[in-house]
Formats: C-alpha cells, structure tokens, sequence
DNA sequence: GCCTAGGTTCAAAAATTATTGAAACTTCAG
DNA sequence: CTGAAGTTTCAATAATTTTTGAACCTAGGC
C-alpha cells in the first residue's frame, strides 16, 4: 500500500513522506474550509489554517505541503494570505533558514481583520459615488421613497467607516 | 446606430426595448455587486436588487431583463434567489398573472437573514463533530493549548447557535 | 376547458477562480 | 563568495461557478 522505498529506517531525510490528515483533523478542516468558503476563502487555504490551528507545535512548510497533499505554489500563496490577514506567526527556529507556522492567539481578531479587509476598501471606495447617487437622485426629483432609501445607505456607509477604525487598529494592536 | 426597424411610434408593445442602465444606476449596482461579492452572491443577482432598490416603484420581470441586458433564465433564478432570502417582495396587479417586484423594507433585515442562512447551517453541522474533534483530542492526550483552542471553537459554536434565533425569528417576524 | 402570457428548469457554454509545477529568486551556512 | 535549501512567482491547466437559451410547465383570462 505504500510504496517500497524505505530500506533501513535510519538516516534519510530527504523525502520524508508524511501521514495524510487523520479523520479527526480531516473534520476540523471541513468546519473550517465551510466557514471560509462563506466569504469566499478557497478551500487550500482553509486547510493549512486547519492543520496549524490542530498541531500541538509550529508546522513548517514540507510539513503542510505533505500532510494537505497540495502543491508547492498553493502552500506558498496560502501562507502569503494568512500571514497577510495576520492571521499565523512565524516562528524562527536557530541554525536554519526554515520557517515554522502556528495561529496567531486570537481567531476572532484574526476574523474580524479578514472581514475588515473585505469589506472596508469596499465602502471607502463606494462613499463618494454613493453620495453623487444620491445627490443625482435628488437633483432629478425621484421618489421619496427612493431618496430615503439612498440617504439610509448613505448613513450607514459613514457610520460604517467611522465605527471601523474602533473595532481593530489598522496596523499593530 | 439602433436597427432601423421601429416603424411608426404607435401599437408595438411586443418588444418594448428597454433602455440600459443610467450611470448612476451603475455606479448603485457596483457597489452592491462589491458587497455582494463578498459574500458570493452572483453578480446577477447583485444587479437586480440594484435596479429594484433604485427604481421608484416595484419592477416586472421583463424590464428586469431588459434593463440589465440579462437572460431569462438568470432573472428567474436571481428573483428565486432573493425571494427565498425575502429580499424582495412581490406585488400582484390586479387582471394580469405578471409579478412586479420591490426590495423588502429593511435592507439590514435581509442583510441579516442572508448571513443567517449561509452561517447557521454550517454551525448546526459541525456541533457535533466538533465535539468529536474536542473529546478526540482530550482522549489521546493533546497539547494543552491544542485541547484550549478546540474548547474555545466548541464554546463560540455553541454561544453562536444559542444567540441565532434571538437575531431573527426564523420564519415570520 | 383551451391557449397563451408569464415564468421555471436544466444541460451546455462561458466566465471566473483555484491549483499546479517548473523556473526564478533569495538568503544564509559553510 | 558560493551553493543549495527554502520560498515565491506565474503561465498553464483544472475545477468550480455563473449565465444562457431552448424546452417545458402552469395559472388564469377568455
């Protein structure tokens, strides 16, 4: 069932063929990968979350690349999205250039920076045209309903933009 | 620079050509395809709400169509999509079976009631195999911060599907 | 009851998004 | 310095999602 090539068990690192997900973890990373699936994270990157997010110590990246079963590129670009979203640390073993990954402490900050990534450039770059939107309706005499209606968006938008920066300090906390 | 094929201007109701949408009809729709997106609502259906939530009385299917250059078949399932979220509201004319259609009063109901839909049933399914996850991992003698960290996950689960029913009332409010 | 306006379905095509893997880049141990 | 371990990049491919359109329903006006 495995193939062959282990001859003495000693010295032979070199290709050291890991242990694919245990049931266990494999049901953690689904809880995961649908969670992140809502907003639209793939499913690789919900995966390397998983397994850092179930080892007991930090995982470097042959580690991941072998437990997933997934590609070089994709633990690459996965870990460049966590580690963007602030949501892993890299520890830094002595003596080696290898990179080891484990959650950062606090899963509901990291959610609430992944959220405040999405959707604050939307409503920033939304504020101005919202606002001609409604200015433009007005101008034209539209409907009240539908000038109250922009107006509300309109208000909630800044509030939105205001209420933001409150809820996670942009850079370091 | 339009087919040359409008006769006199009189009795032709039979394909009334619908005008595209204005720019700052577009710049409306954008900002609700952005959002959407986020969430991985269809384009489509971003851009109908758009035309509904901007248009001053409720919209039939066919300007639908027409207005956003679309098929039927993606007006069918956008308007079955933002339906059964109860985005919209349909409002019957008396002596003729065509719907004509208006967006729900409060956009942050429906906000809501999406989210609802999307997040609830993911939580519901993983209870119990979280639980698995947590027990499994007490059983064999997991790191402290690994058996920590899942209790946490078991402990916002739970609080999570505790509090759902309390945001909005499933069926009727 | 029939017939058709009004709408739905769904398989196939198009568009989008994720993954792969080979080549290129970077950094540090020796 | 140099070499190679460790990682990133990105064009090509694969997988997934969205849209289309033609065939099919169905309610209700006649």
């Amino acid at each position: 069932m495995k193939p062959p090539s282990e001859k003495s068990a000693s010295r032979r690192p070199s290709r050291p063929s890991y242990e694919p997900l245990q049931p266990h973890e494999i049901e953690l990373a689904d809880f995961f990968v649908r969670m992140a699936g809502i907003l639209g994270v793939p499913r690789s990157v919900a995966e390397i979350y998983a397994l850092l997010y179930i080892s007991s110590g930090p995982v470097d990246f042959d580690q991941i690349q072998g437990r997933l079963g997934i590609s070089k590129g994709s633990v690459s670009q996965g870990l460049k999205f966590l580690r963007d979203h602030e949501m892993i640390l890299s520890v830094k073993e002595a003596g080696s250039r290898r990179e080891r990954w484990q959650p950062t402490p606090s899963l509901a900050a990291s959610l609430v920076a992944l959220l405040r990534s999405q959707v604050l450039p939307a409503l920033e770059q939304a504020q101005p045209g919202l606002q001609r939107v409604l200015a433009d309706a007005q101008t034209r005499g539209s409907q009240p309903e539908v000038i109250e209606r922009l107006s509300r968006l309109n208000r909630w938008n800044s509030r939105a933009l205001e209420l933001a920066p409150l809820l996670l300090p942009p850079p370091g906390a």
